[in-house]
DNA sequence: CTTGACCTTAGATTCAACTCCAGGGTTATA
DNA sequence: TATAACCCTGGAGTTGAATCTAAGGTCAAG
């Protein structure tokens, strides 16, 4: 049995996170006390748990609320309903790894292109990295103006 | 060469997001006509595409900057800072695949576990199917009301 | 030489997912 | 019994990533 902030401090998420989750019913907690403060179980917090790793990997708390409700009486969902639902979630899934596992090659190659030797410096791009068929991208020492709005860091200067 | 609107088209995307990812710094038309029309190479359409990849697997914008920007002048960044940078993201992409390594073996027991046989809606919570040792949280025929600002579709009926 | 499908900008709006604030009740401790 | 550290609600504000709107310039076809 855990209070909000109890809960909160145990899996780094602000207080108000957890009302947010309850307001939104991805998260409401097994009871409240004569008071009315919120009362978490175990269960409510491994529920917690799942909720976070979902998030952590991309799912939105909408792709959650489902994946959750797959907790269900029999009576109103059919298995293949169920088989339906969580095919779905597990094509996306597979797909991510594969682009993930995409990614990872891309770094790697670009880490050893990047820092094997001398004449390292010559593939430092990503999109070299990731496809050699790319025309080089190069940045040479343009300097323009940048309002602070930018997400681009290109060109920098560095030390 | 293409204009706004057909690099748009051919990666479905709005031509307003082009326009934002311009305005930020992270796809800068190559050139632009007499006219002002933003003008786009393949190169651009190349760095276009990989921020589409990048972004569907998760990494933020800010995060897609910071890696294209890893196409650098040599002189301002030296090979050890590159391989920082990348490897922060390579350990980010592995923690990522093997979190997804998890739910992908949820899911899969989740389906197996309830489409198998007879017996198959017992263990049909993906909480119950991710730890056994999850006290069961069932779904009751409860029907709360619900205001639509709900992610939550526990027990909704079907059919 | 105008109509319509393009393009331009600046600025407002939307949406998800928080995060904070105001005003007020509760509870353990000095 | 009062002070601080909790908790409550409702509602406003923030951030990231678009997406839309308004007011206007460009260009090929009829």
């Amino acid at each position: 049995m855990y209070r909000i902030g109890e809960l909160a401090q145990r899996y780094e998420v602000k207080t108000d996170t957890l009302r947010f989750y309850d307001k939104h019913g991805l998260l409401t907690p097994s009871s409240r006390s004569g008071s009315g403060y919120r009362i978490y179980t175990e269960a409510d917090a491994e529920r917690l748990r799942f909720i976070l790793r979902a998030k952590a990997v991309g799912f939105s708390l909408t792709d959650i609320a489902e994946l959750l409700s797959i907790e269900l009486d029999k009576s109103n969902w059919a298995c293949a309903d169920v088989k339906g639902v969580v095919d779905i979630k597990l094509a996306d899934v597979e797909v991510k790894i594969a682009e993930l596992n995409y990614f990872k090659t891309s770094l790697q190659r670009l880490s050893d292109a990047c820092c094997g030797g001398p004449e390292s410096a010559e593939h430092c791009s990503i999109l070299e990295a990731l496809e050699s068929n790319s025309s080089a991208i190069k940045c040479e020492n343009q300097t323009h103006d940048h309002d602070q709005s930018h997400y681009s860091k290109n060109c920098q200067s560095k030390g």
